[in-house]
DNA sequence: CATGAATGAGCGTTCATTCAT
DNA sequence: AATGAATGAACGCTCATTCAT
């Protein structure tokens, strides 16, 4: 009752908060971790001073940003974990989460790693750590994981093929996929024989984007 | 001739050149792309302005130390090659490759991919093209090499390291190793069966160090 | 008439106006004139738009602190007034008024002083100087007072000790009545001879003392 | 020898370093501590960078204001060890602080008393702090000092001055001289028999002025 | 009428770059 | 040629004030 009672007088806060969190996502996604707060503004179309309003500092709009990366992560370890076999479960988690990875230029590689900085994403991040070493357990049961790679290798790995991606996102979006697969491959074989890698080399890359680019 | 009245002068000039790039190499290689450049030339022992007589801007620096490293990898792809099979030499060259990347915060990955803005550069790239391409050649003629995978993806991996090295170097120097096996196991694997992996997962990173990292 | 039907209205408004004159009392004697106004609304239990529908700026705010400290000088000076002889009820009021000061950080000063921006603060500035001046005369009718010395310096000497009282408060809370004595003889000495100063010497400040201090 | 050889290539640099100097303090002196040093720099004619090369902080371009204070303090206090009598020395050191701070709207108080922050400043420190001892032991030699009085007083004294000066300098800059006086012979009363209080009680002062007085 | 979300100028500070010396 | 002083746009952040709800 009450509950209800309090929450109408937001409506428009709530609006501008997505818009501040979309635009932010957005903005970090694309150009990393060195954009402004005023850029994030602008984006959102509100005052700088709003961004504040909602989260105290850059650091705490970004630790915003990773608990919603963890649930999308900890759906995926879900859905990873109905596959039939422990293979497909661990290669289309692995998979999975180098692509989100790969979609988010500065986000999610801090996400799988940061240490919780809110309960909430302290208790998202165990959740997640618990589906992801089961699913990884299952493969290990069936012989199909590299000797020595645990639950806690994944994060890594993931990271790995985000320096790729950040550096080939804006010329070839799809490219770090060839590396994905060597990365898999050498985690969790498929069945059969090595099929040869996917896709092309990386070419080299301008002095430019090298510079820019945040590893 | 004129050439001969500039020589003299040219003597202080070269020598600042070098001053400036061993200091850069070396602030670069510990603290990442950050530095200023009055940290450069103090380092180096010259003013500001000499920094920027030689090198247009900050980008131009970085760009600059690309050939210093093109030539050690250069020596590198070279004594590899006097690896008694492919396959050693192949697995030499990308941990030696590796190992140089990981002891370099932020530019060594640049360097290995930058287009390059100056002859010299062109040139030693060129060079290391070659040799590293010879290298791979070789390995994949005594059929050890993952289907597809050609030289041209060498700087691809020599990268993810990077990603790992970094986040990992302050804490565990050698962390990267592990991931570093995987790879060079992944692109071209052992004689006899595959040991499991070394060393340990990395652990999650502290959040200050997510924030502050590069990607 | 429209006035009763507006009345119900104002019981309100007259609450919430005492309530931010409390929180804005309490607020700027205790840290001065750097509390915000959402410091004052949350301690009042408002919102900011209330303390800004009840007062125009922050200045106006503190001018409305002006009459409730008039108020209280008004009690004291009445009350120094029933003491047996002129010099004691003008000790009496001046160490009564420079108490009032050194317990409020920013305010006080301001308010013995300030032109009367309200009727109502006008007309308890008109009953003070009033009070205070047939202080002043009854002791310099009996030959206490400092030749020139009149009501109307009081303020004067009160904002002195206000100074030494803002700097200490925090370290020494008493220390000001060192010079408050100082001054009290000075204007108007005790009977007998005088009494040595009492107390310590004040300390020097620390630099951010000093620094943040007002004055 | 080389000494004279460095110190050419500073010669405007030497200059600006001045101009800022006395922006500052001619701004700090106009308008108390919250000037910023956007401020201070348009006031010098530079830019902001150029007042932040030759100071690291706020602060610590009113540290370095500081010293300059606290050299005319010494200055006065071996002025006013020459005169004839304890007496007259100690009156005349006492008004000439006074007249010092009364000049400077919002540094004169911290320099009297700020904990000293550089080697330079605590060593002026001790001397001016030696020297206004002596002064006052000397008064006291004579017996014309208020008993407990002591050096470490001096400060408090020429801070309640400073108070006053602050609130009458833009309408009466020389109104504080009547509280000086007042105080002056509190300390240490003149020869023969007190004088009247000269000039006129301070009169109220206008609102915002008060909330624009630092204290 | 009360609310508190929104605003944005302004703060102290940094640093890539320019240019007088 | 070399220097380092100077520049000023931009950063993260605060807070007095306004206005939609």
């Amino acid at each position: 009752m009450s509950t209800t009672a309090v929450r109408p007088l937001r409506a428009d806060a709530v609006r501008n908060r997505a818009l501040i969190v979309d635009a932010a996502r957005r903005l970090f996604a694309e150009r990393g971790l060195d954009v402004t707060l005023h850029d994030v503004a602008e984006a959102a179309g509100v005052g700088v001073g709003t961004v504040y309003r909602r989260f105290p500092d850059k650091d705490a709009l970004l630790s915003g940003l990773v608990a919603a990366k963890y649930e999308t992560l900890v759906e995926l370890a879900e859905r990873a974990a109905e596959e039939p076999t422990g293979r497909s479960a661990l290669r289309s988690y692995l998979l999975g989460a180098m692509e989100l990875r790969a979609s988010d230029r500065a986000l999610s590689s801090a996400v799988l790693q940061a240490a919780p900085q809110t309960a909430e994403a302290a208790e998202l991040r165990e959740t997640l750590h618990g589906l992801v070493e089961a699913v990884v357990d299952r493969a290990r049961a069936e012989g199909v994981v590299r000797e020595g790679f645990t639950g806690e290798d994944v994060p890594a790995v993931t990271s790995m093929i985000g320096s790729i991606a950040d550096r080939s996102r804006d010329e070839l979006p799809g490219a770090w996929r060839r590396y994905g697969v060597l990365l898999v491959d050498a985690v969790c074989p498929p069945e059969g024989s090595l099929a040869p890698l996917p896709g092309a080399p990386l070419p080299p890359f301008t002095a430019t984007t090298c510079l820019a680019a945040p590893s």
